[in-house]
DNA sequence: TCTCCGATTCACT
DNA sequence: GTGAATCGGAGAA
């Protein structure tokens, strides 16, 4: 199948249409140095709107979260415990908080390292996936075979919202599951 | 202004 | 299995 790069419209929908299918997908980085890398994701996981109390937009609209607001496309990059950086892609129209949170790429099985390995850092914060030149996403007709799981990391929103089956992972791809801490 | 804590990872016991 | 590293945002004072 021929390449093609995703659009707005891929990503102006509920976030918990867009997680699933953007496993498969490629990841792009261009640097500027011309190298280029290349990752199918292997895993993700939806953020839904203010109700979602695992979602950083439940408080409301702040600063920080406003992002998460703007619309369907716009990268949200979020500095966790100080020193790893969390890349997540805003769904669905504008004032809307929701946001899919990539955890992992290719041989890479954790959000943090992936962002690492990507050099991604906050400068790419507000910028659009769909026009920006340095990180894009490609689908190249791959079908994955989804498997959805709880989402990791946020006991504190309660487990009714901790063990929704938000995260989804690419069941053939297998890969070691992430190593965050699984409760 | 001050304090608390997280969408994590890694070293060490 | 346990705990440190490390810092900006959010809420309290």
């Amino acid at each position: 199948m021929k390449i093609k790069k995703l659009n707005t419209a891929f990503f102006d929908r509920d976030a918990l249409l867009v997680a699933p299918e953007l496993v498969g997908k490629i990841l792009v980085r261009q640097f500027e140095d011309g190298q280029q890398i290349r990752l199918r994701i292997t895993e993700t996981e939806a953020y839904c709107g203010e109700e979602d109390k695992g979602c950083h937009a439940s408080k409301g609209k702040t600063p920080r979260t406003e992002v998460m607001y703007m619309e369907a496309g716009t990268i949200y990059i979020y500095l966790i415990y100080g020193m790893y950086q969390m890349l997540n892609f805003v769904t669905e129209k504008e004032n809307l908080p929701h946001a899919v949170l990539i955890r992992g790429a290719g041989e890479f099985n954790g959000p943090g390292k992936l962002t690492k390995a990507f050099k991604i850092t906050g400068i790419l914060n507000r910028k659009n996936i769909c026009t920006n030149g340095e990180l894009w996403i490609e689908d190249d007709g791959y079908k994955a075979d989804i498997l959805a799981a709880p989402r990791i990391g946020i006991d504190y929103a309660g487990e009714e919202w901790a063990s929704r089956p938000w995260r989804f992972t690419d069941k053939l791809a297998q890969i070691k599951p992430s190593s965050a801490k699984l409760k």
